[in-house]
DNA sequence: CGACACATGTAACACGTTACATGATTTG
DNA sequence: CAAATCATGTAACGTGTTACATGTGTCG
């Protein structure tokens, strides 16, 4: 959906076509998340049935194909600009469910996974730091921060983990945590 | 993916059926992350044709079916658990889309769309802090706080993002408003 | 010429969501 | 008895991924 929308808003601001429109699109998260180019033309085939964006003049190109937003699609991305994304349950993560599977097992487990996942996690941080030197342009520097920013509240969050499982009042055997076998 | 390995993470402890399993795994996640039922069963028939997982004896149960872990799967649990989740490009995160893709605009969209965004996470994490009064169980404490600090690790990068597209050398109509060709 | 960037598309597949259908057992 | 919970499944749909097919233009 986001990348869709992502989409959307970017045609809301010129008309444009596919090729140019996964390149802008990347542009804008600093070339971190990259979309398969035919996913673009099979999400303008869909905005365009569901009455969001059209097909645009096409003066004197090429072989490229202009797309516009239409009204509709204008409203829709006025909606999603102005509207905080905020769902109550945030988006699944699977370092997050990694973990907190693991703490459901013997005290062992989890920590061992905890310590691998810290591990990692501090040399993707000592990495994400070393990088942008300050230089380059905007969303790749905000894309960065935003990355450096995640990672250190994963950190912090793996050290409460930590500290949460080890002085916990280590629910040893109960029901299902022994694997038999 | 990350569904899926839960759900076999959790064959791995011991044998068990669908709807066990479903109700393990949002246990896990303190209750945040629900699934659909069906979504287990299909997910468990995958699982089986993979290789992964296979029906268990049924000893004195009713209408319930349950299953087992193989050894292969016991290996990609292994795995799964061992090796740290850490890709290059983190997941997509319509948040963060939503605003690089404002960013791209002018500085009063930006602005705008931040600030909303600020407005409405700050008030989740009020609301987050409220609640888990230090009670309930491991899962649930570790899940909110998670969510509490991956909500101010993003509170912190709005405020960044604020201030260098204030303080920016205003790229005013620029972009890709022009760029005929 | 050959490689590469530009440009558009299709097909197969994996994952997830919602909704629906069906039935047994438990409990107020 | 009626309602809720336990339990299993299917169907339709949206979104995203990978891979493939095809063709033009440019540049060394």
């Amino acid at each position: 959906m986001s990348v869709r929308l992502g989409i959307l808003s970017l045609l809301a601001e010129a008309p444009s076509h596919g090729y140019q429109l996964k390149a802008d699109f990347e542009a804008r998260t600093g070339g971190v998340w990259t979309i398969n180019v035919g996913q673009v033309y099979t999400i303008l085939d869909r905005l365009q049935k569901d009455g969001l964006a059209e097909p645009a003049d096409r003066d004197a190109d090429g072989d490229r194909r202009p797309w516009a937003i239409t009204e509709q699609g204008r409203a829709v991305v006025e909606r999603w600009l102005t509207e905080a994304t905020v769902s109550p349950a945030p988006p699944r993560d699977e370092m997050l469910i990694k973990v907190l599977v693991a703490v459901g097992r013997a005290p062992e487990v989890a920590l061992a996974v905890i310590d691998h996942q810290r591990t990692a996690l501090f040399r993707l941080l000592q990495e994400a730091r070393r990088a942008t030197p300050g230089s380059a342009d905007l969303a790749e520097r905000l894309m960065a921060e935003a990355v450096r920013a995640r990672h250190e509240a994963d950190l912090a969050w793996l050290d409460r983990c930590e500290a949460l499982v080890t002085s916990s009042p280590t629910p040893p055997s109960d029901s299902r945590t022994e694997d038999p076998r």
